[in-house]
DNA sequence: CTGCATCCAGATTGATACTG
DNA sequence: CAGTATCAATCTGGATGCAG
């Protein structure tokens, strides 16, 4: 029996975990609620800099629909939602330094350089633009 | 300053991680080259069913490039060329488990079952047709 | 303020056919 | 056997405009 079918249970499990972390805003907003643990949708949307309101939406959703961002309706005199991080959210905080601790190794292993230097100034240029700030042809 | 700038460093290094294991076939192969250390570029083709040879040869070139996976040409009658992890290819083991452990709790967490149950007969369909074998609406 | 609907562009993956 | 080239489909993310 060929290995992806015999470990398939295994592989789904991995990549589960990557389906829930994956994408250009997924690690962005797990990063801002964890710094900031509660925010208003336009909060949120101002701390991404470039993300669309369309696309800011359909991540926080599914984000609830997984146990990870908990929606609470503020009935103020303006309406205004708070966006935070479940206790369950919180446990992806261990898995994202195992994945950073790797990628700063990677960084080292590929380029011999200790880490990257991004400025802010290209950090958002690449944000609107859409390209990663990355080593072009690696990575 | 936004999070996302002040964090721009440490959120470029979980997205180089998430680069180079994001994707339909790299945890595929890397699990093949888990399990059988050695293995033709044919041998790997059938090991994961439905992979184009474009498709696979771009994603070994690829893993090439990152010190993953080493190519070596086997000068027999016939051509050949094995493919096998590196050493530091094979530091991505303990990040997958981690990333299994977390997956395998979600799939508790959400669909409040011990974990997913999936024939050969489905997982194969599922490969063949695109579709990640997962929870419909969820995850 | 907080989103949803529509339409659209670019990236990713695949099917098919062909080469050394 | 080990790929490459070309073309097509699908998926992701985004721009714009509108509504409760």
């Amino acid at each position: 029996m060929p290995v992806v079918i015999a470990c398939r249970q295994n592989m789904i499990a991995i990549q589960d975990t990557l389906d829930v972390i994956s994408g250009k805003w997924r690690i962005p907003i797990i990063v801002c609620l964890t710094m900031r643990p509660e925010l208003s949708f336009t909060e949120l949307k101002e701390e991404l800099v470039y993300i669309s309101a369309k696309v800011l939406s359909a991540e926080l959703r599914f984000m609830e629909e997984n146990n990870l961002v908990s929606r609470e309706v503020k009935k103020t005199t303006t309406l205004t939602v708070k966006y935070s991080l479940t206790a369950y959210g919180r446990t992806l905080e261990r898995l994202l330094f195992s994945l950073m601790d790797w990628g700063l190794t990677h960084r080292v292993q590929i380029t011999g350089k200790q880490a990257l230097e991004v400025s802010n100034e290209d950090y958002i240029n690449a944000l609107r633009a859409n390209l990663p700030p990355v080593v072009p042809g690696i990575v």
